[in-house]
DNA sequence: GCTTGACCTTGTAGCCACTACAAGGTGCAT
DNA sequence: ATGCACCTTGTAGTGGCTACAAGGTCAAGC
């Protein structure tokens, strides 16, 4: 399979799995005759496994810890659990801090009279 | 008031409102005998102004546009509430995102049974 | 008057996770 | 043989800062 092949069986682009091989998140893969990269399923499970810890919001740091686990499965899942969890509660704190947001936003919206700058609410609570 | 005093009264730092300058987000301020940056109230102002809106989370582009709306008070405040309610919807649409990225990792976190990697959950749903 | 130390100056490079080219090579259909 | 889709490498840009390095300024203390 092709790099364009590969990505469109994984929603991502060329571009994006040339640079996470670039910085070690997928290895070399194989070539052809004509240079091009020649990916089997393997990588095409490894790239999967990427795409849906990125889509879950693990940063790359921690794909690639999640992967390095993966690839021992007898030992503890002890850190797979804590990597997971930390991400959690990371995921939580935005929340939080997305749902604050939004009630001040919403507030400052619907306060708007649709007149003029000069009274306008909005430009009223950002000035202070 | 040097850039340090201004930084400390804004939550910035003095890098950051560089940073500001560089990008024409601040004017560049007069400077003193030593060539310090010196700024007064106006400035303080329009810093205040700008941290609000980012806080809020509007992107720089944004923060341009109000900050030009802002200046012009006997204008209709329709772009003011458009480019808000905008912001509004896509916060909107950032909190739905992470709510069902929060209830798959909840479920993913509560299903590890904290034994092998082998037969750990997470990276079973991470593995598809 | 001289030193110390906190602050300031400019300039450059790095962060994350891509994304967007440019300039050229490959491979298949017409 | 020609066109076209796809591939190759390399480099630079995105947003919103952040982190230096190498040097200048200024007030306080001795």
């Amino acid at each position: 399979m092709k790099i364009g092949a590969l990505a469109r069986k994984t929603g991502t682009t060329a571009e994006t799995i040339r640079y996470y091989e670039r910085t070690g998140l997928l290895e070399e893969p194989p070539r052809t005759a004509g240079n091009y990269r020649d990916y089997g399923p393997t990588e095409l499970a490894r790239l999967r496994f990427i795409r849906r810890a990125r889509d879950l919001g693990f940063t790359m740091a921690e794909v690639r810890q999640l992967l390095s686990l993966a690839d021992d499965p007898s030992q503890s899942c002890e850190a797979v659990d804590s990597i997971a969890s930390l991400h959690l509660r990371e995921v939580d704190r935005k929340l939080g801090d997305l749902r604050k947001l939004r009630t001040e936003l919403r507030h400052m919206v619907d306060d708007c009279q649709h007149g003029a700058v000069g009274e306008c609410r909005i430009i009223e609570v950002l000035s202070g």
